[in-house]
RNA sequence: GGGCGUAUAGCUCAGUUUGGUUAGAGCGCGUCCCUGAUAAGGACGAGGUCCAUGGUUCGAGUCCAUGUACGCCCA
């Protein structure tokens, strides 16, 4: 492919169709790889970046565009900065989303009907299921132009990284921190199974449900006579939770009080009850009785009360035990009052009946409780539902039923034996089973494996503290918040398609042992079931045939460490002779796979060479992904560090700056959703405007964690501020260099060049005879190049505090000044015909300033860099480097900066833009000449420094003449105001009282005293002051009546007188602009001459035509003007200036 | 219910050096200008009680408190 159709500089700006180019001739050339490779040969510092794997069950969004765009941002550019920055692309492939999907396609949907379907073809089908997505997700990766190395990417069920995993999880059981308890999830009693949050979410509606009001008769009254006879009042919705009772749980902060209900014939509503003082007068009124309080107390003061449950299949076995607590005593196991928080005043009667095994809750004040007795001595789960959702033996009466449909026939038993309070309906939003709608779901206990991350909690805070966010509030916020409040990692998941737990367990003693590889596994004593898998891999291999490749081998390798085929290994346990070892059922947390990802990606510690690599990866500089994964995959890597690593390595780790990204919603500002169609697919944007457009757009545009609300139009006018305004100033250089055969390869010292590495450097450009010292040129090029050294400084500060956003907006200020101010005001020195000093300076600087651009920008819009840089060099035949991002990220040159020039410019710049809103105001296009401007400079350095630009001034605002006015009490008036910043801290109080005083007084008058003793004194308050000249401002006001314009540092006045010859310059700019007109209407060539006839009636044009001729023919490039009609030029009809004429133009 | 975040022009968003005088940009709208580099570009204008209330301060978009609305995460 030759250069020319690479950056195809005459196509246009057909963004899209270049990065397709652009795409092939990186795969073609490996870019990409010697990126890498230049920083290998030159044993650069690594920068660690660890991929985030998305997971590969669907398809990627806009929203992943962003993350992967700002993800390619970081390394590109540390990459040219001179680090090497591997890049290792990874895939999450586990988990019930896949399973999810995979039933989908199958029919299917309840764990029993997995197992029916068979769990080998099952995960076989999951697998394939992984591959079809992963495939869309790098054409997407490769054409955003996000570099990072797909062919070797991690992926979660591949046999290393599974038994990297095991490691970790071995580690961790060595340690103790790996242990079974119990958890209270979302059941679907009727499938058996676990619902994710995520289904739950699904299912919930609003029902009625019974809500009953219970006595628990209080036991140890004797020990408080105030208690004597009282009840305690509790609430609930589930009444078949009553029999599983282990508590009563009370705030101890609010107020509780002893009430007696009195009905409407006098008499006490049964014992008197204890519920919380403010609930007393609610509970009254649904029971139409009067509240009599007669005693309140803090809830604190309840702690420790024995009661009696209303069921006594527990009780009356373990009622009356007592353990011994660890700080000594003993104390009765259940059936007392708790302290409790999360009693609130909500609902109910502030006291809350727990039942551990059915609400998380419950469990946790369990857990808390359990924890104050020694070991084997406190409370144990109690339970009397069995796992199908009814009642179990220890409840004959309802022994074998649905425990939701027993709830009434329970109501009507408590209302018998006279404990039920009060019974109604209750209002609520309930789950219900989202494939089954007619089974609600139940809260139940399931056995579970967890990960002791509490125990670390501290080492995590640590390790947090030393990691820099952005925005630093996820620091102490959302995360650290987090972390606070950690409980234990709740890790096993009863599901087929995740990495299996690696704990074999005696089917005898019950002992347990960790395995943390595959190999460790078959090194044990007696192993047996190996067969399962090898008898399945020859099977399939014999049917594929010959079909069968590297491929599938491969894929029956990884299968190895997978269900069904690990769980029928097992071996001899070492605990009971003749008894076997076999693996537990569960499947891991998926989040685990990616947490482990530092160190599991290179298969560390098994894979040979990974210990070196772990050791020089850990941790990563850099990862970034939204703030959905706060809880996610921030947190299990933390975690996992934390735990495994804290002992050896220093703080942070692994990851030392991140980036959370906002959202990224819909066009509508809703989730993006495929059913809702609220985006666009990436492609089309791709399509339509590029992968840089997008990108730009993602960086440009706000910061990175604000949620960016997806929008095409906002992409689309991204654009002309900065690439397309870019690419035009490359045109206009193609164009032009063209056309005066400026020739840089020529004059460049190409053997420079290649010994530069083929990097463009400034030095190596002024190899050039003719390029010439930036000291020597004149202040235009000066301004620009210096504008260019401190966008370099500016950006390289940004982009090493990682903030993007303020890199570009410098970029895009920069091309502003170079397209808007540079180019235009330069363009005359590129049109000139003759070989000036000037013209090749001119194009030196604008060449210099285009290739360092092309660099500054490579990691941002990595084709449009590429595409201007090969347009820069492709006449260098070989000896520049073949592609821009193989460059080294431009370094200031600090001695090209001139922070004077710069404000003299810019105040050069505010004139012009000031004169250009006097002639707005007075009506006078800039193509009329008019005589003079005038400028009242506030302050008189300025004019010195805009003295010297008078010639750029009169020709941007088209006047023949500048003057200065010193003295214009005529035009303007002063205003002199105190400088807020400075006299505040002096004046305090009395600040108000001095601005008032300057407000009002005559300004003019204060500059003459300040001019005569060098200070202004101003009675304030009764008070003199002595305002230096330092601590005032002074402001000038133009006043009505004139064409002026006023600005910080002066006025413009315009003259606006127009004489005779001024009008008809006017008239002749107007010909010259309906000359090239026409030129461009006809196509001409820039270089084209041609001849130009004008008839009219109007002897101002014609007036026009005789004064300014020449300046028209060479304006045009016509070789000459005639009065009347050409010859086969066709005849347009126009108007100037209100005067008719006939144009006609024809090519010589 | 808890945590976190956000609230600035019609829309989308900035707001710097830890509070300072006339709060910005892009788009849109209006009025124009310029155009042989242009998927163009430029100027000017209208449009803001910086969510509300209270506090600190000589001075608050900015700091503090409370509230409201919205979003996210969790329960």
């Amino acid at each position: 492919m030759s250069s020319e159709t690479v950056y195809d500089s005459a196509s246009g700006g057909n963004f899209p169709q270049n990065e397709e180019r652009l795409i092939r001739r990186w795969r073609e050339m490996n870019i990409y790889e010697k990126s890498l490779e230049k920083r290998r040969r030159r044993n650069c510092g690594e920068f660690v970046f660890y991929e985030g794997p998305p997971t590969a069950n669907g398809l990627p969004h806009p929203g992943h565009c962003l993350t992967r765009a700002i993800k390619d941002l970081y390394p590109r550019y540390k990459t040219m900065k001179g680090f090497l920055c591997e890049r290792k692309a990874g895939w999450d492939t586990h988990g019930l989303p896949v399973e999810v999907e995979v039933c989908k396609e199958l029919g299917i949907h309840s764990k029993e009907e997995i197992e029916a379907y068979g769990v080998e073809p099952f995960i076989h089908h999951c697998i394939q299921n992984v591959f079809r997505y992963t495939q869309q997700w790098e054409e997407l990766t490769e054409r955003l132009g996000f570099w990072i190395n797909l062919d070797h990417a991690y992926v979660t069920f591949h046999k290393s990284f599974v038994e990297s995993v095991w490691w970790a999880l071995k580690s961790l059981f060595d340690k103790g921190l790996l242990y079974q308890g119990h958890k209270i999830v979302w059941w679907w009693a009727q499938g058996g199974t676990a619902l994710s949050s995520g289904e739950v979410g699904q299912g919930y509606r609003r029902v009625a449900d019974p809500s009953v009001f219970i006595r628990f008769p209080i036991a140890n009254s004797a020990n408080d006579p105030r208690f004597e006879n009282v009840d305690l009042l509790v609430w609930t919705t589930t009444p078949w939770t009553l029999p599983s009772n282990q508590f009563a749980a009370v705030n101890p902060e609010l107020d509780y009080a002893i009430v007696s209900f009195i009905d409407k014939d006098g008499d006490p509503y049964g014992n008197k009850v204890i519920v919380a003082a403010a609930m007393a007068e609610g509970i009254a009124a649904k029971l139409k009785m009067k509240a009599d309080v007669s005693e309140t107390f803090k809830g604190s003061e309840l702690v420790g009360l024995r009661y009696i449950p209303p069921y006594d299949c527990f009780y009356k076995e373990l009622g009356n035990k007592q353990g011994t607590l660890r700080e000594g005593g003993k104390e009765y196991i259940a059936w007392r009052v708790c302290p409790a928080d999360f009693v609130t005043l909500d609902s109910g009667t502030g006291l809350v009946h727990q039942a551990p095994a059915f609400g998380e809750v419950d469990f946790d004040l369990l857990t808390a409780q359990k924890a104050r007795y020694a070991d084997g001595e406190g409370p144990e789960l109690i339970c009397a539902v069995a796992p199908n959702g009814t009642f179990t033996s220890v409840m004959p009466e309802y022994e074998g039923r649905w425990v939701k449909d027993c709830d009434k026939e329970i109501a009507q038993e408590l209302k018998q034996r006279k404990i039920l309070f009060h019974l109604e309906q209750y209002l609520h939003d309930y789950p219900f089973c989202w494939r089954a709608s007619s089974d609600p779901l139940i809260q139940y206990p399931r056995k579970s494996w967890f990960i002791r991350t509490t125990q670390y909690k501290d080492k995590m805070l640590a390790n947090n503290e030393k990691i820099n966010w952005m925005p630093d509030h996820i620091k102490h916020g959302r995360f650290g918040n987090f972390l606070e409040t950690n409980v234990d990692w709740a890790l096993s998941r009863e599901r087929f398609w995740g990495t299996p737990l690696p704990v074999w367990v005696c089917e005898e003693t019950g002992y347990q042992e960790a395995i943390g590889s595959y190999d460790e596994l078959l090194a044990k004593p007696n192993v047996a079931g190996t067969d399962v898998w090898r008898n399945a891999h020859d099977r399939a291999k014999a049917e594929a045939g010959s079909a069968w490749s590297e491929k599938d081998e491969q894929l029956w390798e990884h299968l190895k460490v997978h269900k069904p085929y690990i769980d029928a290994v097992t071996y001899e346990s070492p605990k009971a002779p003749g008894k076997r070892m076999r693996r537990v059922t569960e499947v891991i947390d998926c989040w685990f796979d990616s947490g482990s990802m530092p160190f599991a990606q290179t298969g560390y510690p098994h894979v040979k060479g990974s210990a070196e690599l772990f050791a020089s990866h850990h941790p990563a500089d850099f990862i970034s992904e939204a703030i959905d994964q706060t809880r996610g995959w921030f947190y299990s890597q933390l975690a996992i560090s934390t735990l495994l690593f804290s002992e050896t390595k220093e703080y942070p780790h692994p990851f030392k700056n991140c980036i959370v990204l906002g959202l990224m919603l819909g066009e509508d500002g809703q989730k993006m959703s495929k059913s809702l169609r609220n985006y666009r697919e990436p492609r089309e944007i791709f399509d339509k405007y590029g992968a840089d457009a997008l990108r730009w757009y993602f960086y440009a545009n706000q910061t990175p964690w604000t949620s960016i609300r997806y929008s095409e139009s906002a992409i689309k006018e991204s654009m002309p501020e900065f690439m397309i305004r870019l690419w035009n100033v490359c045109s206009f250089y193609d164009v032009y260099r063209k056309i005066d055969g400026f020739d840089p390869e020529k004059r460049i010292d190409l053997d420079a060049l290649a010994a530069a590495g083929g990097d463009l450097t400034p030095a190596v450009m002024a190899t050039a005879a003719d390029y010439r010292p930036v000291k020597e040129r004149a202040e235009l090029d000066r301004w620009i190049l210096g504008e260019l050294n401190d966008t370099i400084d500016f950006v390289t500060e940004k982009m090493d505090a990682y903030d993007h956003f303020a890199a570009c907006g410098k970029l895009i200020a920069f091309v502003d000044s170079l397209s808007n101010w540079y180019v235009r005001r330069s363009r005359g020195r590129f049109w000139s015909g003759e070989e000036t000093v000037s013209k090749s300076d001119a194009y030196w600087t604008l060449y210099e300033s285009l290739v360092t651009l092309s660099k500054l920008i490579a990691p941002f819009v990595p084709y449009l860099s590429e595409r201007i840089w090969l347009m820069l060099t492709e006449s260098f035949a070989g000896a520049a480097s073949e592609s821009v991002h193989l460059c080294d990220y431009p370094f200031a040159n600090h001695d090209v900066i001139d922070r004077g020039l710069a404000r003299r410019m810019s105040r050069v710049r505010e004139v012009v833009s000031l004169g250009r809103n006097a002639r707005m105001g007075a009506k006078l296009k800039v193509r009329q000449p008019l005589a003079a401007i005038q400028i009242i400079p506030a302050d008189p350095s300025v004019k010195e420094e805009i003295a010297q630009y008078v010639d750029l001034v009169k020709e941007e605002l088209n006047v023949k003449d500048v003057v200065f006015l010193e003295k214009a009490d005529e035009y303007i008036s002063y205003q002199v105001s105190p400088d807020l910043k400075k006299l505040g801290p002096k004046l305090g109080k009395r600040l108000p009282a001095v601005r008032n005083v300057l407000t009002e007084a005559d300004g003019a008058a204060l500059l003459a005293e300040m001019k005569r003793s060098g200070a202004i004194t101003v009675d304030a308050a009764g008070e003199t002051v002595q305002l230096t000249e330092e601590e005032v401002l002074i402001r000038l006001q133009a006043k009505e009546g004139y064409a002026a314009a006023q600005g910080d540092d002066c006025v413009v006045l315009l003259s606006t007188e127009l004489t005779e010859e001024l009008l008809r310059e006017g008239r002749a700019r107007e010909l010259v602009r309906l000359i090239q007109d026409r030129r461009k209407e006809m196509g001409c060539e820039y270089t084209d001459r041609i001849v130009v006839g004008i008839e009219t009636e109007s002897d101002a044009i014609r007036a026009a035509l005789e004064s300014f001729g020449d300046y028209i023919k060479g304006e045009t490039l016509a070789v000459k003007i005639i009065p009347e009609a050409i010859e086969g030029g066709e005849p347009v009809e126009a108007k100037a200036d209100g005067e008719k004429l006939t144009i006609y133009v024809k090519v010589q």
